[in-house]
DNA sequence: TTGTAAGCGTTATCAT
DNA sequence: ATGATAACGCTTACAA
């Protein structure tokens, strides 16, 4: 237990050269079955370990791939990295995670270690902030980066931009509320002003545009409790509204168990759709339906996107959107 | 955009030699004031940035601390990880994080993986498997690994477990509810045999057995869906139960949702105490009274045993408990 | 098919 | 206070 044993370790156990060791790592076709063997036993023998930092050092690829979490606390972040940490793991690829906490300060920071630390490249679901080129640290270092479900560098050339589609979801979401015989619909959730809240509203202003109404739009934090407060305003202010568009899972999970708790009944008298698919839909009462962004297909996605950019050189286009599909459960 | 600049190209700009680069870098005081600021601006002149992987070929620590954790998905976990993830950036230290998902077999590869890219130390949450040394290939490498919340390798001298005090935890929600006038308690939800089960129920059968009662044991999967179905279970076979305790917030939020749905009023005539005080407890209605770990604290202190153990070579106690609290709410 | 030797970007040990 | 030079563990021409 001295010190980890090197290529040369193994070289001398096996009687071989430094070289026909670090070929058989690299599993190449030019060495002899039998030296193969030799070698492979004498790393067993020696408990040899590859070192990955010393092998960069020369080829410059780390097989490290930086993954920069906006909130990692929200469900919906968390599937997705999980889901792609298993999807570049199966690639060879090991994930570092920065959670950042909606901190730009501490976005910056982590960008700059994940770079001293030689990752091959970023895949961000940014912070928003002040800054107006918060990734430019990256572009400085040269290095790849996919932004994903928020584009706050608009240079998207630079840093192509992988979302599900949003716009498609909400459209699906009115089309179920209208279906279902909604008069009068509202639109819950998500902070003013933000482009994710402006896209997951597009669906629900094109109706009532077209219907020549007056929309409802309670816009507010991504939240459970704001949610249960949306409810309380929609029963004094709004008691005809019947069904309900959400910004996300969360603040419709609040919505209701808000109105439950108020006496309406979810799922006849008020209709509600959430958004993102989140694992609590099917535990609520009544269960919720949602906008599935389908996750596990998108991160599949992302990590192939950013696999064909690292090692064939294909950048990825500006902008793409991958499809999202309505679930129907009690609440709608 | 060619290739990083590298410690040469500074001393070329600056016009000193490498090694008073490298001295720079590493804050020696040795170095003059004003080739410091020479250094230092050429450093930005050109955009050096610092190569770790390059020192660590030198110096073999890494700053990398590998993270396992065996279930990114749950909260509880999530909110751990996040947490020590921050308090480790504090110092220095990046994480690179692997879901294994419950899954031994993930667990040794992404543990070899990670071993391979020179982490210089894990934390391990570990999953539940067959192998009766799952961090075997740690110890191969000579690595420091904490185990925390299970511990499932018996050889807690090399592989120090830190958990929250469970039984404790266990014994303040059944005084409580015994305080609140409980006559009849039930415990809930938990895979049988598992060391965690039985910590979280001890309070709950010491008390059983002073009182010469027969428990009333309900375990099962640790999930929502398990606290709804046991609330069914509950009502049809044990209608007297006025007092349950869960084996974590997720079963007791189940609990809650199913008995309200059943009609048994939660708070008074049936009270709920859960564990770990996930977010959603707050948010639930009636609000979830549970049994605290202090996730913040407690990543705190598995960061501060790992980096004493990295940096000065003190190797923790082969078991710590950290101290846990009840915080009470409507649902008790 | 295998070996030799040069280099990757840093740190550390000497000198100066 | 600064500079030369040899490691660190691996890859990669090129030679044999």
């Amino acid at each position: 237990m001295d010190r980890r044993p090197t290529i040369k370790d193994v070289a001398k156990e096996a009687g071989v050269s430094k070289s026909t060791v670090s070929l058989v790592l690299q599993r190449s076709a030019l060495v002899k079955d039998s030296t193969r063997q030799q070698v492979q036993d004498a790393m067993t023998r020696i408990g040899y370990v590859y070192n990955r930092s010393a092998a960069n050092l020369r080829s410059t690829s780390t097989g490290l791939i930086g993954l920069i979490i906006n909130d990692l606390r929200n469900p919906f972040f968390t599937e997705f990295a999980a889901r792609l940490q298993m999807a570049l793991a199966d690639q060879g690829y090991a994930v570092v995670l920065a959670n950042i906490n909606e901190d730009p300060a501490l976005q910056s920071n982590m960008i700059n270690a994940l770079i001293e630390h030689g990752v091959s490249g970023f895949i961000v679901s940014p912070a928003y902030g002040p800054d107006e080129a918060p990734l430019q640290l990256i572009a400085n270092a040269g290095l790849p980066a996919l932004q994903v479900f928020r584009k706050v560098d608009p240079r998207s050339d630079l840093f192509p931009f992988l979302a599900p589609d949003y716009l498609a979801g909400s459209c699906l979401a009115m089309e179920h509320l209208r279906g279902r015989g909604c008069k009068k619909i509202a639109f819950v959730g998500g902070l003013d002003g933000r482009a994710v809240t402006r896209e997951r509203m597009s669906g629900y202003l094109e109706m009532t545009d077209r219907a020549a109404q007056d929309p409802i739009l309670l816009t507010g934090e991504a939240s459970h409790r704001f949610g249960v407060e949306a409810a309380e305003t929609l029963v004094l202010h709004h008691p005809d509204v019947d069904g309900v568009l959400c910004f996300n899972d969360l603040v419709a999970l609040g919505l209701v168990a808000g109105s439950t708790a108020r006496g309406r009944q979810v799922g006849s008298g008020l209709r509600v759709v959430g958004f993102d698919d989140i694992e609590g839909c099917q535990q609520s009462f009544p269960s919720l339906s949602s906008i599935s962004c389908a996750i596990p297909d998108f991160a599949q996605t992302v990590s192939q996107n950013m696999l064909h950019w690292l090692q064939d050189g294909i950048v990825p286009p500006p902008e793409r959107r991958t499809p999202v599909s309505l679930v129907k459960r009690d609440s709608s």
